[in-house]
DNA sequence: TTGAAAGCGCTAACAC
DNA sequence: GTGTTAGCGCTTTCAA
């Protein structure tokens, strides 16, 4: 008797045409009262919402985006939703997406960068309003090269590429940019550390190739520079950014018997892994080895010592990404924001005592 | 001299119709070398691959969508991505999404009910392939209803309703649910603290009203019971599930006098804030105060003393979810799934020593 | 103020 | 194997 069905079939959702028929108009009638912007006399439109409610009808949105071209769809690429620090931009992202009347789709793509562009190119299926890729660059030029196609891709069905702590791909490109000062951060950190008496300070987590680490690294050396010091390269470990990485590491640095007395991880994952390691290795923080870490995700009030960092303004790089990237005509000059960045003072760094 | 274009127009992205003109086939045969379902002679497989190259070709999902019904998208409501929690069921949910050849969409709800039912209502329109929505649930008649109400307006849409971490809606309404042992769980840790000798155990964190929390309190209770005690009132304080109402709710019970030898936190969150009003409250844990939490997010490692908690296996929530969404007509019987939970034992708490 | 008709881009019968 | 035709559900001219 039940008869059955194709799990994803449509069974029996209502149209236009349905409602229609229910209120004694026309499909165009319909559609005016479900758009608002057309005048309809007021008893004509009262039937009408009565079918819709009766009918319990909800327009198709696949319908509507195949009609008028925008699908008030916003995508935001990411590594990894699990990381606080991507979190908490898709955080800003989706609430500025849904402020402006537009949903949000997720991808990730677990650091892969084939993965990377085969969601942005399911994106541009989507016809996506905008094509939100967060996180380091890598600077490989095949890589850039298409990811600069695909700036060029999104344009062209009127999306638009979004470049979030990453930097640019180069003049000309139609793609949104919002970085933060990356390198500024690292600089002003190293020189908290510096002017604290410190002169070993290990950097914990270099990934080569990546351009968040290469900014911060740039950063940290110049900091020495400027004191007319060089940072020692056998306390420069290279790493991912976690923290089973940065215990690793700092257990490795212990283990080698490395002399520093500061570390700076490259994030503040990484830094709590460290933090561990070194509690392991009976080292004291901040009075043996002080710890600087950058992002300033929650976890660096949950480390004890609370953790001294670099405060990025995570909510703020997905909001401007989308309102940069969905207001771009209004804002042709702004398509390259830099946001700044701060350090944090708590309890995992002080000054060196001798 | 520049034309001024409407920033969301598709511009000129290509059809079908543009490749089968530029390999001199017909659209259908383009469609078919597209599905791949289909037998198509090599050497004209061949021309049209080679005419979508190079005009750059994407399908446009929303068409796709809207001849066949199902769109390939599975949406995921949660209250917030930014609690590690939820980030982490968001991961299960977007990797099998992924691996099922889906699209994950992301709506946030902030906590509030009304965007919950906003939320739903948009991906009716979206005619998503399940809708996810995560977290404990208000126990509120209105709240309900309504949801019972989407359970079946989706349904009739070929779409399903996935209630995650939350009980089910009552017999023989569509809907799929995911549960954990909660109460289980809590009953568990609340037995570890009780056989270690605990006798005042503070319950810090009760929401009334809230699915969760209930069932948290519940096997709690339950677990004094069992030995013939019953929770001192005073030592069961009402917040959210946050970091900060963890830590004022511990300084309150601190500043009032209360007196316990244990605190079971109501998520891993809100002992990350009784630890650190605790500690700032000179108690040491465990050898003071013993403190549990719940959920097992990775916070739980990084505070320090690394905290007891209950594990919550949060992917396999989320993966379960849409594989049994999506798989229901397969898995008629599994529509509702109960994960098992345990205590994990890590170093904030102890038994008592008088 | 409303209706009829065309078409958005794609897929799926149905022919040849 | 491949082309033709007819929609999917909606919006949008163009008439009335």
């Amino acid at each position: 008797m039940a008869k059955k069905t194709e799990p994803e079939a449509n069974r029996d959702a209502s149209t236009v045409r349905d409602v229609a028929a229910r209120a004694g108009v026309s499909a165009s009638t319909v559609s005016r009262v479900l758009g608002g912007t057309y005048p309809v006399a007021a008893a004509t439109r009262a039937r009408v919402l009565k079918a819709m409610r009766e009918l319990d009808y909800v327009v198709n949105a696949h319908a509507r985006a195949l009609g008028g071209s925008t699908n008030k769809t916003v995508a935001f690429v990411v590594d990894d939703v699990t990381g606080p620090f991507y979190a908490h931009i898709a955080r800003g992202v989706e609430e500025q997406a849904s402020e402006e009347g537009r949903l949000c789709m997720l991808c990730t793509t677990h650091g892969d960068p084939k993965r990377v562009l085969a969601v942005v190119e399911t994106m541009r299926e989507q016809r996506a309003d905008a094509v939100i890729v967060v996180g380091g660059a890598w600077e490989d030029k095949a890589y850039q090269d298409r990811m600069t196609h695909f700036a060029h891709a999104l344009d062209r069905v009127g999306s638009r590429l979004v470049l979030v702590g990453r930097p640019p791909l180069g003049p000309g490109i139609p793609a949104t940019v919002v970085e933060y000062d990356n390198e500024g951060g690292a600089f002003a950190m190293t020189t908290h550390l510096l002017s604290s008496g410190h002169r070993r300070i290990a950097y914990v987590g270099r990934m080569p190739g990546l351009s968040t680490s290469g900014q911060r690294l740039s950063g940290f050396t110049r900091a020495h520079e400027l004191l007319g010091l060089t940072p020692d390269p056998e306390l420069i470990v290279d790493g991912a950014f976690s923290r089973s990485v940065g215990y690793q590491l700092a257990r490795q640095l212990l283990a080698d018997g490395r002399e520093f007395t500061a570390v700076f991880a490259a994030t503040d994952m990484v830094a709590a892994g460290v933090i561990q390691a070194l509690r392991e290795g009976g080292r004291r923080i901040p009075d043996d080895v002080a710890v600087a870490g950058y992002d300033d995700i929650p976890v660096a009030r949950d480390v004890y010592p609370a953790l001294t960092t670099v405060n990025v303004p995570q909510e703020e790089l997905g909001r401007a990404a989308v309102r940069l990237a969905l207001h771009r005509d209004e804002l042709p000059d702004s398509q390259h924001l830099v946001l700044g960045t701060h350090v944090v003072l708590r309890d995992s760094t002080r000054r060196l005592n001798r």
